[in-house]
RNA sequence: GGGCGAUUAGCUCAGUUGGCUAGAGCGCACGGAUCACACCCGUGAGGUCACAGGUUCGAGUCCUGUAUCGCCCA
């Protein structure tokens, strides 16, 4: 490995042979960890990555981004700070982790809560370095001294203290509620959790006797073996049936329960109207309220009785609230709900009261976690009122009002009107989600997260059945003696348990594990239940920065007064309710009204060459690793900055790496049975069609065998060679040009500089000005592209190319290399910190760069380096439009030769009007380079016979002392004289419009004019030519 | 069913308040071992801007509708 102090550059840049080193450096002098107090403070919380598993491409957009801006602050000396860390992410590391056990045979029940939890802190353990080791690889200068976890002990503290104060205000209660249950994880998820998927099923038709023997109604349902819960048939006031049907009651079959028939404007009615559901309805609808949250609606509406017939398991079960099962019904009791519905649907066929079967494709809720269809399921869970106008209302009045759709309720309250979503559109996402915003179910039925701080104990009360639903202040008769001397380190709530009895809930505050114990020794038992994970999300940006109580920890003093609200948050779309929603909320309830984040910038999801979102199980992910391995990390970043676009989502084509000769090529597809496109299992080599290979696909899906002699295939993304090119041409620029800085000295004024020096000089001020505005409206592939385009095109097309004659013999053209070099490296530095950092260090040990107007100040690393702020008058529009035409010119010569195959050592001579000769000039030199010509000069009068024209937008040139080539002269201008009618006529057809004429502004008219004389000018000039 | 978005060169994407002779990178074709770089240099060919109407002197851009795709919410 080579030192970055190297001033003799290597001859080509391996990434990984400097990645390494530049990173020791960055620890070592602690980059990410700047100082506290005033000043102008740019602040980021990472959106916690799960320690679920390895980070992916999604993962190194988002943190690139986050980078870019930390590390452009940063240098323009900003207190900076960009926070880093992981989220235990309840269900999916639970999960993961009984996985593991299940493949040895245990289950989590076997071994307990305690030994489990061990088992998930080592998983966490171990995958939280690979994450944070990821981060520190692609060279994300986080704050690695204040690195925090969702559950570590500065969090939990605020976990807890944010519990207590909601319990406290009667914004948490708890309640018997339908929750979306997941049978296979047997937890309750939060709405957000629940994927709705379309899936091909069955309506049936069942047909329920009238008690009166008069008949029968006919139901028609998508679940039927939810009707052993069901508590009435419902119709529409309107059905022109209900008058015979009103009052009357029907016999569930099975179960023998006399249920009535309700009037409810909810059922649709058979054939009416565009509704798809009306053309399979009958018009009569089971209710079933502890199955379904419509039925649930409707129940609550008719005062139905609540019957709930499964068990957690989703299997059908009396232990649940079934009192009433029948002989018949106790058949079905055991059955999963998948058995139960055909044995239902068999029981009504065999009973003669199936009426039709048809096929019927609907919407079904599943669990994003474990996959399976959600069951609404009846049970006791913990809820945040954020429909409270503290929490929803708060989130709504955060909004800047120029985002806010309608009348913005924004008040000058503290914080109000301060978000801020780019792109724009995103404000609406947030809007209507607090709009139509429901009670948040934050209890979940895991054992891997925060455990709930409440403590209950029942205690006999006769008067129970007369108390409120909800969680009331204790009855004053109530003896709670066992715990009086608790005081505020607890809050005591009561809640109706059954008709003679009541539970006294006990929330305990903060860091007292003697009130916890105190009520323990009393008989309270403490909830079982963990808080969902977006709890401990929801107060990140307050608890890393050391709410409620910054001595708990020494690295927490003064960052909240420093950073919080913090600067930005950069996410994907789908956590905008999720996560955004839920911070906004509790920042500000927590800390009088303040936003978490000024902005928040949303960034696009990679998607596969397929337009599908990468996924392990259709193994079209690129690991982040892979391509730092193969391309480096600058690669992946710039890359990353490219498509970080703000119309729509990427699509990165995936190919893959042959084992064998290691070529890259676009892998053969097959459509899997779901429609997905995806690599197939085998693929064969490109070099060698004998070879075989398997890939991330056919091994998952157990479709491919690795071997010796069958390698598996790495993905990857030939995108990124644009990445790995653009890093290698900036290190060769660097190598070439030091070599030719040999004895630097500024000029005392750029006014002393040739044009070409002081054009290098503008366009370094343009695009920094440029970049700035980019930067700070999040546009993160403009900022790419001018980087791209300053570097590659203007620097090393253009500045190095036509300085090559000069520089040796020039000082000042020295200076102006060194300092171009220096500055272009501050300038990419955010976006490719580690090329930039290594070869700054050989730029540093050169000479002191800087030219008037453009500082370069010295620094210990480039990382902390000032960013440049060149003197506003260094722009020169004029110039750069000048070179403009001159490049235009060069580009016209070049093509010339190239139609007329001038060999490469001719030299021509250059005849240009006096309209072209303006733009050149002092910069004929240049030209003359860049075009290999032996002169410039002043045509007048006719161009030369057997010469070459050349024609620009500007005017008309042509190349003479052609030599032997001269024959080959004549018929190119054919194209150009084309070209030129075709473009007179459509100005002039333009210019003869009256409505253009009249009313377009004047000096697009002017311009039009002066095009068209030009255009015209020209093709007299050239008919003289060619005639 | 509601909301948001997309549809521009073979591929991946830009295109600010309408002024365009529609751009970039990759790929492709041709030429180049020229003294930084072949992960390079030079030149070039590729587009009815999804479709149909409308507004306007002028539409890739604004409006209406249609089609297809994606995400979010019911």
């Amino acid at each position: 490995m080579s030192s970055v102090t190297d001033t003799q550059l290597p001859k080509s840049y391996s990434p990984a042979d400097h990645e390494p080193g530049v990173l020791a450096q960055w620890t070592e002098q602690r980059i990410g960890h700047g100082p506290l107090g005033d000043g102008p403070a740019f602040s980021v919380v990472i959106p916690p990555p799960n320690v679920t598993s390895a980070l992916h491409l999604g993962h190194a957009l988002n943190n690139t981004l986050q980078d870019i801006l930390v590390r452009w602050h940063r240098m323009q000396g900003h207190l900076t700070m960009w926070m880093p860390g992981t989220d235990h992410a309840g269900i999916a590391t639970q999960t993961v982790v009984e996985k593991r056990l299940l493949q040895q045979g245990i289950t989590r029940l076997d071994i307990g809560r305690e030994a489990f939890l061990e088992r998930a802190s080592a998983w966490k353990d171990e995958y939280a370095g690979v994450i944070l080791g990821q981060l520190k690889a692609m060279g994300c200068s986080c704050d690695w001294d204040r690195t925090r976890f969702t559950m570590d002990p500065v969090c939990t503290a605020a976990v807890r203290t944010a519990f207590f104060r909601l319990f406290n205000n009667d914004l948490i209660y708890r309640g018997k509620r339908l929750v979306n249950w997941d049978p296979a994880t047997r937890t309750a998820l939060a709405d957000d959790e629940v994927e709705m998927r379309d899936v091909p099923g069955h309506m049936w038709y069942l047909q329920y006797p009238l008690d009166d023997g008069s008949g029968h109604v006919t139901v028609a349902t998508t679940r039927p073996e939810t009707m052993l819960g069901d508590t009435a048939v419902a119709m529409n006031p309107n059905d022109p049936r209900a008058t015979s049907l009103r009052g009357k009651h029907v016999v569930l079959p099975i179960v023998g329960r006399r249920i009535p028939i309700v009037e409810d404007d909810y059922v649709v009615m058979p054939g009416q109207g565009d509704d798809p559901k009306a053309a399979f309805a009958t018009g009569f609808l089971k209710v079933t309220p502890a199955h379904d949250p419509n039925d649930w609606d409707i129940g609550l509406r008719h005062d139905l009785p609540i019957i709930n017939v499964m068990g957690p398991d989703g299997a059908i079960s009396t232990d649940h609230g079934w009192q009433d099962c029948s002989e018949d019904g106790a058949a079905f009791v055991g059955l999963s709900r998948e058995d139960a519905r055909d044995a239902i649907v068999q029981w009504f066929e065999s009973a003669g009261l199936l009426e039709a079967v048809r096929e019927y494709d609907h919407s079904v809720g599943h669990s994003y976690r474990s996959h399976v269809p959600i069951e609404p399921w009846l049970s006791d869970q913990w809820y945040v009122r954020v429909t409270d106008d503290q929490l929803a209302g708060a989130a709504l009045r955060s909004m800047d009002p120029e985002q806010f759709e309608g009348d913005a309720p924004a008040g000058d309250a503290p914080g109000d009107g301060q978000l801020r979503f780019t792109p724009a559109r995103y404000a609406k996402t947030f809007q209507v989600w607090h709009e139509q915003l429901r009670d948040w179910c934050i209890s979940r039925q895991l054992w891997w997260g925060h455990q709930i701080p409440v403590w209950s104990k029942e205690l006999p009360w006769p008067d129970a059945a007369s108390l409120d639903d909800g969680l009331i202040e204790p009855p004053a008769d109530l003896d709670l003696s066992a715990i009086a001397d608790l005081g505020e380190a607890v809050c005591v709530r009561v809640q109706r348990a059954d008709a003679d009895t009541i539970r006294v809930l006990a929330c305990v505050d903060n860091d007292q594990a003697d009130a916890e114990a105190s009520l323990e020794r009393a008989g309270f038992v403490r909830d079982a239940d963990v808080l969902d994970t977006w709890f401990s999300s929801a107060l990140w940006p307050l608890s890393t920065m050391g709410w409620p109580d910054p001595s708990i920890e020494g690295t927490l003093e003064g960052l909240l007064d420093t950073f919080n609200p913090t600067s930005v948050l950069c996410t994907a779309r789908e956590i905008i309710t999720l996560w955004v929603s839920r911070m906004v909320m509790f920042n500000r309830y927590f800390l009088d009204g303040r936003v978490p984040f000024t902005d928040v910038t949303i960034h696009p999801m990679v998607q596969d060459g397929h337009g599908q979102k990468m996924s392990k199980s259709l193994g079209n992910g690129v690991d982040p690793r892979d391509i730092i391995e193969t391309h480096g990390t600058d690669a992946l970043r710039l890359v990353m900055a490219q498509i970080a676009t703000a119309t729509q989502d990427v699509r990165l084509p995936v190919d893959l790496i042959d084992p064998h000769s290691g070529k890259t090529f676009a892998p053969a597809t097959v459509v899997t049975p779901q429609g997905h496109t995806v690599a197939a299992p085998i693929q064969h080599s490109p070099v060698d069609a004998d070879k075989t290979m398997a890939t991330v696909y056919g091994v998952l899906t157990g479709q491919a065998e690795v071997s010796e002699a069958q390698p598996l295939a790495k993905n990857t993304s030939s995108r990124f060679d644009a990445g790995r090119n653009f890093a290698t041409k900036l290190w060769n620029a660097v190598r070439f040009a030091l070599t030719r800085v040999e004895q630097p000295c500024g000029p005392d004024a750029v006014s002393e500089l040739s044009a070409i020096d002081r054009w290098m000089c503008s366009r370094i001020a343009s695009t920094t000005s440029a970049l700035n505005t980019a930067l700070a409206g999040f546009q993160f592939n403009v900022c790419a592209d001018l980087l791209y385009d300053l570097i590659w095109r203007d620097m090393c097309d253009w500045y190095l190319e036509a300085i090559k004659p000069t520089v040796n013999e020039s000082p000042h053209q020295q200076q102006v290399l060194l300092t171009t070099l220096d500055a272009v490296l501050r300038l990419l530095h955010p976006v490719c910190p580690f090329v930039t950092e290594t070869a700054w260090a050989a730029v540093q040990a050169t000479a002191p760069a800087g030219v008037p107007g453009l500082d370069m100040p010295s620094a210990p690393l480039l990382a902390v380096a000032p960013w440049p702020t060149p003197d506003a008058s260094l722009i020169d529009d004029e110039l750069e439009a000048a070179v403009a035409v001159q490049r235009q010119l060069v580009n016209a010569i070049r093509r010339v030769r190239t139609e007329r195959q001038l060999p490469g050592s001719l030299r021509p001579t250059l005849l240009v009007e006096s309209s072209v000769h303006d733009a050149i000039g002092d910069s004929a030199e240049v030209i003359c380079t860049m075009a290999r010509l032996d002169r410039i000069e002043v045509l007048s009068g006719a161009m030369p016979a057997q010469s070459a024209p050349v024609t620009i937008d500007a005017g008309v040139a042509c190349l003479t002392d052609l030599g032997d080539a001269a024959n080959v002269a004549g018929e190119v201008a054919a194209e150009r004289l084309k070209a030129l009618r075709s473009k007179i006529a459509a100005l002039e057809g333009r210019l003869s419009n009256p409505g253009y004429v009249d009313k377009a502004p004047a000096h697009l008219v002017d311009e039009t004019r002066a095009q068209l004389a030009n255009a015209q000018a020209e093709l007299k000039e050239l008919d003289g030519a060619s005639n």
